[in-house]
DNA sequence: CTGAAAGCGCTAACAC
DNA sequence: GTGTTAGCGCTTTCAG
């Protein structure tokens, strides 16, 4: 591959006119432009972007990182992310970290080796060493969560989502319809985003005055075979059946969907079912499942601007933004009984 | 940020002994090694990739292109291609050019850049233009459909499936129903992918005697607002309506459905559909969408292996692999009447 | 086993 | 307007 040092020699001028007249930067006569121009084409001439990053520092390359690349969720976010990014000419690098703290360090890594630019971080879970390593860091990172380490002086911005408001929203839902047994499948108590929508469960059933029973409770990964292993356990108990329940998240409910498809238990008609991220999917389920809108799309457009703004370099302070959840009811949370 | 020159400063050696003691490759007493460690440990220092990847020429990332990120079928992708990737360290820049030439060309120019060391590009649409440039290309290519340019001597590898084949299995198993009337929603028939899909149609109706009519063809875009409007455009003609419609692909029967129901259409009762490309959505649908599954996930993951291949040097002769395409039948295309 | 030195390809300050 | 020169941070011969 032709390097500029080529089209140099072959036109007996020196490696930095080349350089400029490429770049446009700096003075150089139209005419020697017009001459590098071409050579560059008939020497099929491409520069190297190693040898630039090296020199200028600067990638062009944003890392996403998700929890788990099978969860669509995240597919509907790098929309919102690409949508921002692509103008300003930035590409996407995708990475899963499998829900694992080794590799959510690793993408960290990636960023202190200036693989890329500055980061958005979805986690389930931010705890101390991720943390940590973050505000180590030099580059931008924006996370989706709410995160204020107990030290404070945070590098890193953050949008998120109020997910407890959001669950306890769907509380209300059921609590309004009369129904008194609600239960919950949800992510590991011991991780962060787990924790948070099961507060919401908790707190919103206190108050609406209801009983939080454990045994309509199950703890699951916010995957589709999560929520259908939930959803059988749930059913094969002796216990009394609670009359709706709520899935963490829309993956789950499916996985919950099928679970009750198999043991024959009708939706909404046997039992009410909600969900959480409004996939586009669930609009198009049987029953259509009622689900509490998180908008991925809004959260990856809003991360990447925060992301951009940031990596321009404007030494802006910490900046958060909170987005409201919306409870978008469907058919599957709606008891076709009369309330009482 | 520390450099290896920092280390060796401190340490009172040679950067070229920090290097070794780094990597791991030359000898190195284990002593020295152990006091590089630690000191780069106490610095925080980390390697900088761009100066390495000047040095060595390899990036350690795959470019994966898609015409349009919004289809899932993308993301099953995703999955098969970042389970063999991510073994071997390759990072993934995922890139949407939007079914636009001048976007996937400069796809190619990024490879032409060193972005990437190899791509695994899918396109509705290959044509003298982009093959020119991708057979020009010194970096590795797969392509994710057949594509043998006239002058042959092609420089990439390709795997493809056969969807002419699972269209026409489409068109076998409505008329094997007594279906006569059959429609179709298909791509751009100027593009690859549209006119192969096509000509499935139009050859299987041959093959199954019965007739194509204008009327009962449109044109859209493999998005789901396009199954749409073909769907309304369908119904709004005054003439006889088919029984049943292929659509070319998953995206639009949805879209197709949804003018459906808008219309007051019943599917199966009123109308049978089938799509191509089984997005796991597809299982999910009211009615159950009879698809034809193109393993999304395999292809990824056979491109993945193909590139993996041909990146590690080994100069493989091109290879090409077909993969099978299955009709997945559900309820859409299931005729309740009895068969003639 | 270690060090000196060249060089990957580009940019940019500075000199002319 | 153009050329000279010195790096960016790393790897890798080649000497010692």
């Amino acid at each position: 591959m032709a390097t500029i040092y080529d089209i140099a020699e072959k036109l007996g001028i020196s490696p930095s006119t080349v350089s400029r007249a490429l770049s446009g930067r700096g003075y150089c006569k139209e005419e020697t432009r017009k001459r590098v121009m071409q050579a560059a084409e008939e020497m099929d001439y491409a520069p190297d972007q190693s040898a630039k990053m090296l020199k200028t520092r600067v990638s062009n390359k944003v890392l996403f990182t998700v929890p788990d690349m099978c969860n669509p969720f995240y597919f509907d976010m790098i929309q919102g992310i690409n949508d921002v990014l692509d103008p300003y000419g930035y590409l996407l690098i995708l990475m899963d970290t499998k829900n694992r703290l080794d590799e959510e360090k690793r993408a960290i890594q990636l960023l202190r080796e200036k693989y890329a630019d500055g980061m958005i971080m979805v986690s389930f879970h931010f705890c101390e060493e991720n943390i940590d390593l973050l505000n180590r860091l030099q580059a931008p990172v924006v996370l989706t969560n709410k995160y204020i380490s107990p030290v404070g002086k945070d590098h890193f911005h953050y949008v998120w989502v109020d997910t407890q408001e959001g669950i306890k929203e769907v509380v209300r839902h059921f609590a309004s319809q009369g129904i008194r047994r609600i239960g919950y499948v949800g992510g590991r108590l011991q991780e962060q985003t787990g924790r948070e929508r099961y507060e919401g469960y908790r707190d919103g059933l206190q108050e609406a005055k209801l009983s939080l029973r454990a045994e309509w409770i199950r703890e699951s990964d916010y995957t589709e075979q999560g929520g259908y292993l939930a959803g059988l356990s749930l059913f094969d108990g002796s216990h009394l059946l609670p009359e709706a329940i709520i899935c963490a998240n829309d993956l789950m409910a499916y996985g919950f969907l099928r679970a009750c498809e198999e043991k024959q238990i009708r939706v909404p008609e046997d039992l009410l079912l909600a969900g959480m991220d409004n996939l586009s999917l669930s609009s198009r389920t049987y029953p259509k499942l009622t689900s509490v809108s998180l908008q991925a799309e809004e959260i990856g457009r809003t991360a990447a601007e925060m992301l951009v703004r940031r990596m321009n370099g404007y030494n802006q302070p910490i900046e958060n933004v909170k987005l409201l959840p919306e409870l978008v009811v469907r058919d599957s949370s709606v008891s076709h009984r009369l309330t009482p």
